[in-house]
DNA sequence: GCAACTTCTGGGAGCGCTCCCAGAGATAGA
DNA sequence: TCTATCTCTGGGAGCGCTCCCAGAAGTTGC
């Protein structure tokens, strides 16, 4: 069933259906009522081809995971929530969600080929994008409609983000453990390629030093996975901090085990603050203090922007910054 | 840049541009040598929404997860590690997976209504299909072409499918524990609206049975959540059980909380045994023996299946019973 | 009464591909 | 040599929509 014979079953043209359907002013009441009846009896959806094919815009949003699995499986849920909110967005405006995921060890390289390949999506949706990114690169350059999650590694005045301000949260966080009295704070770094753990390294750096308590080898360049957590917590033991911020939550939880496993306590010996905010945080023991932000906000947020650009209704390049919360627990003094 | 424009600049024709496009035989090595040229130089990619239009195939692969929020979320890596095997298939047949979520709380019915309205996805893989699914039933009854993860809820017969042995595999949970020497073995079932919770179920019940050791106050209907696993145990300990028999790992995770909470060791007062074998597994303290299924090569057994049914390299309907695999940890004696 | 709008309608062209068909040219078999 | 077969090519139609345009019909103002 086409619009030609839905057209015809209502006695009108082509042209009309096609009007009612695109809900054109320009329409008799009398005719818009008869070509609305048929399309209900006929269950009548047009082909999205065709109309692609004329309107150059297929309303679907690409959203690009370059992760590799390892980052997007486990404990962290960080990815599923952002896709939640992309995806209650992207249904409030009749768009669909087209997703790539990277394989396994994929590099970077390929992933970025394979995405841009294919030319389904109006836009695209960008995550975990690093410093001199294939794809981010490319998509700057054809000039192609996207927005970042996170603040972009690069021409940041020019490109379209939503992001988090990684450097007050982080400050925020550093400033409670100055507050309770920690003096040797130590912070193991998120990914140092992402932009979000150069921020985070930064706020962190700022304040201690602020406080004159900047201890350069206190700081361990990491990653957000739990062992690099566990790993450099192992050699921080030694120097002796009472205090460590850790770019994510997996680290904190990483670097919670090795203290226990050094017969340490948190927070009594060593006061621990993660950033995210991740389910885990409140299901390990001590709960762990840390810095929220919605991650299911900001994912609806990029994909409404990313919506309104295509649409015109926002100016290009735009950037929202999400607010974000301390959130005192038991891994450094709190309750639970 | 379009077909046409390639075609002149490698002084062919439109259909031999298309051929060299489509692998066609029928092209000389000198024709087809100057049109990879210009496609190369140009860096030119067929405008998809075309091509759709008249081959009745987009090429991509509609994944639908009718679950709220809190399943797919927080420590259940299922989802993620489903998504992450169908990228992988559908990545190496050049397709492109289009994902729907339900929204948090949203009603089957409206999320059917609008995965089914947006047609461009050749044929969908269904998760999570429950008893009288309006999306299913869709489905079924227009004969549209998809694939299920999981048993069907119905039409068994009909209907093509990947799953596990769900009745073996709990009956070799169940043996293990008769096995270690317990005589009263309880189930907290999964979700009794979908076919895999009924499963385990029967493999639970067949098992024990034949033990002589049914108990029927000691099968407890329940989710795959946590809070269930929760709750539900602490409905048990007064019966006494010395083991339980979990339909899902975060299920587990739950009841060895209500378990220690009420002052019982694992595994010396009650083992426990779950199910999926998530990455939380080995997270708990005692580690969870469980059920183990590679849930990423589900997901790229089910793309791969839909997209040959699609091609038509298989009959349809066609099942695929993935291996699973019985791991021994701490929660029932086992070393971890 | 007529001009000037506004509302409503249908036809035609065209979006960028694929695929069918007819035909040219080369090769082989008798 | 002639026919049959295979290889290669280009033109045309058509996939199912949208959108422009021309024109009919109805409404307003003088």
């Amino acid at each position: 069933m086409k619009l030609e014979d839905i057209a015809k079953k209502a006695k009108v043209s082509r042209s009309t259906a096609s009007r009612v359907i695109n809900n054109d002013r320009y329409v008799s009441a009398d005719a818009r009522q008869r070509v609305l009846k048929v399309i209900e009896q006929e269950q009548f959806e047009p082909n999205p081809a065709a109309r692609t094919l004329v309107t150059r815009r297929s309303n679907i949003i690409g959203v690009a995971i370059p992760q590799t699995a390892n980052v997007f499986f486990g404990d962290n849920s960080y990815y599923p929530m952002l896709l939640q909110g992309i995806a209650e967005a992207v249904n409030k405006s009749d768009h669909a969600m087209l997703l790539w995921l990277a394989e396994s060890h994929e590099v970077r390289d390929v992933f970025a080929k394979r995405v841009v390949r294919h030319r389904q999506p109006d836009g695209l949706i960008l995550t975990s994008v690093v410093d001199r990114d294939p794809l981010f690169e490319y998509m700057v350059k054809h000039n192609r409609s996207f927005v970042m999650v996170e603040t972009p590694p690069a021409y940041a005045d020019r490109v379209s983000y939503v992001t988090i301000d990684n450097v007050g949260a982080a400050a925020e966080a550093t400033r409670h453990l100055i507050q309770i009295g920690r003096k040797r704070i130590a912070h193991i770094t998120g990914q140092l390629t992402i932009q979000d753990g150069i921020d985070r390294l930064k706020g962190f750096r700022q304040t201690v030093a602020e406080a004159g308590l900047l201890y350069e080898e206190l700081i361990k360049p990491g990653m957000f996975a739990a062992e690099f957590g566990y790993r450099l917590m192992q050699e921080l033991i030694p120097l002796r901090p009472d205090a460590v911020f850790c770019g994510g939550d997996t680290a904190a939880i990483g670097a919670i085990r090795a203290i226990h496993e050094a017969g340490l306590r948190v927070p009594d010996d060593i006061a621990v603050v993660g950033f995210d905010d991740l389910d885990v945080a409140t299901k390990i023991t001590p709960a762990l203090t840390t810095i929220r932000h919605r991650v299911m906000d900001i994912g609806s947020t990029a994909a409404r922007l990313l919506i309104d650009l295509l649409d015109g209704r926002l100016e290009h390049p735009h950037h929202f910054v999400m607010p974000t919360e301390l959130v005192i627990r038991g891994s450094t003094g709190g309750q639970g």
